[in-house]
DNA sequence: CGGACCATTGATAATTGTCAAAATTCGTGG
DNA sequence: CCACGAATTTTGACAATTATCAATGGTCCG
């Protein structure tokens, strides 16, 4: 299983500073912090929670990417957020105190910075700038999957095809001479289980993209799209 | 356009006692905050938001219901949300200052106790124990959104439908002897924007339950459920 | 280089959407 | 209280989209 040890550690050069929520806090405050926190770190493909599990604490990630994800009975897979660094997940159990909704599994090498139930409500009481900050969190991460809702609920197979590029070309993209060039960060099976559609699907689209010139493969994880107008054209800007 | 007017009048038969958000605070603090209280009411049909607009308050649902949805560039709606009696919207947006991401219209006369920007953060400040209802209660929203993703992003139709049945029976429903009787909050063509589905789908879905013996229309608005284990077994339960 | 895994393509079936028409319901006013 | 008209709902026929199954092809990593 993983590792943990304690944030001494990674001194003033980890977590903390990459954590929005904590971003108004002062030296001092971080470093009280700090000692509260434990690391833990998983390899790609483990599972950090299953859904119906109890949660004791909050997770932040601090590197790497998860997805979290649930599953029907008859194993289907909706994947409903992609974390990556700075998100969080795990402060609903807390404070409800009910199970986790959902499954949150790596999809690269993932270290997380853990804080307890009890030592995160404290956080909340003696700096309630901190609470706000989750909650303008929460609003947006609320809006995400108020949109995403939205897409699969209304939307054809293209437009959410072009609103998934238009995604991940903000998180994932980096600009060129000859276009924006994405790092997926899952395969088409992802991607499918993302937009609520049939791997094969997905597959289909894409080839019809690349014939069309409008994007390229250029492995299976990276595409190149010289011209990011024709996406947002595809998407259906809303 | 709606009547406003101030919470003075409403004494303390209104809003407080009904908004879970508050309902930590003692006599004294509610007494308080009521001063700052303005109420709206709108008739079925109007429109308390619309998606777009700036949002300069936090709007309480004190008595009807409302819905919040969605709309494409081709009229396609996609409801995200039905609330009613102590439900709450536009906290996101008094933080990050953005505009309202739906648009929210009565489906029955609606009161609303709206509170300012700046009351509402002074609030939160002030008492942070109301910060953490909200974080709570944010949490139970996102929870419903997230199983409606999954809803309709993975489960066939009959699946969508046993659950939204299930959801309404919770909700709306009454228990006598014949069954359970649901009051229906919306039209069909409402349940299919809830569903993501096309209106005669949901027309063509419920004749089949009620030729199957499952529901009995009694009228457009109220159906019976004779067994609601059967629902259960349709909705596939997860 | 081999093998496991992932992605693509084709053929076909199933589901749901669309359009049009008929039937029902609801509210209003006589 | 009934009748009428508008609005909503139901039903049918058909088209479109996407899922499924199966086979092939490609890629990545030890």
């Amino acid at each position: 299983m993983a590792d943990h040890y304690n944030c001494a550690k990674c001194k003033d050069k980890l977590c903390m500073h990459k954590v929005p929520i904590f971003s108004s806090l002062d030296a001092e405050d971080l470093r009280k912090i700090m000692g509260l926190i434990n690391h833990h770190e998983y390899k790609k493909g483990e599972t950090l929670v299953f859904d119906g599990d109890e949660m004791d604490c909050v997770v932040i990630i601090n590197e790497g990417s998860a997805k979290a994800y649930k599953n029907t009975v008859d194993g289907r897979e909706q994947i409903l957020y992609v974390f990556s660094e700075g998100d969080f997940f795990g402060e609903q159990n807390l404070f409800s105190g009910q199970a986790s909704t959902y499954s949150v599994e790596a999809l690269q090498a993932v270290k997380t910075c853990n804080l307890s139930r009890k030592q995160f409500q404290e956080l909340l009481y003696s700096f309630p700038e901190i609470a706000v900050k989750i909650i303008v969190e929460l609003g947006t991460r609320m809006t995400r999957l108020e949109n995403a809702l939205q897409s699969i609920g209304v939307r054809n197979v293209d437009n959410r095809i072009g609103g998934i590029l238009l995604e991940f070309a903000d998180k994932y993209g980096t600009k060129n001479e000859t276009g924006t060039v994405i790092r997926l960060p899952f395969s088409r099976e992802g991607i499918a289980n993302y937009l609520g559609v049939a791997r094969e699907t997905v597959s289909r689209k894409f080839s019809q993209l690349e014939n069309e010139g409008i994007i390229h493969s250029l492995n299976n994880k990276e595409i190149l799209i010289p011209d990011m107008n024709k996406i947002e054209s595809i998407a259906g800007i809303n």
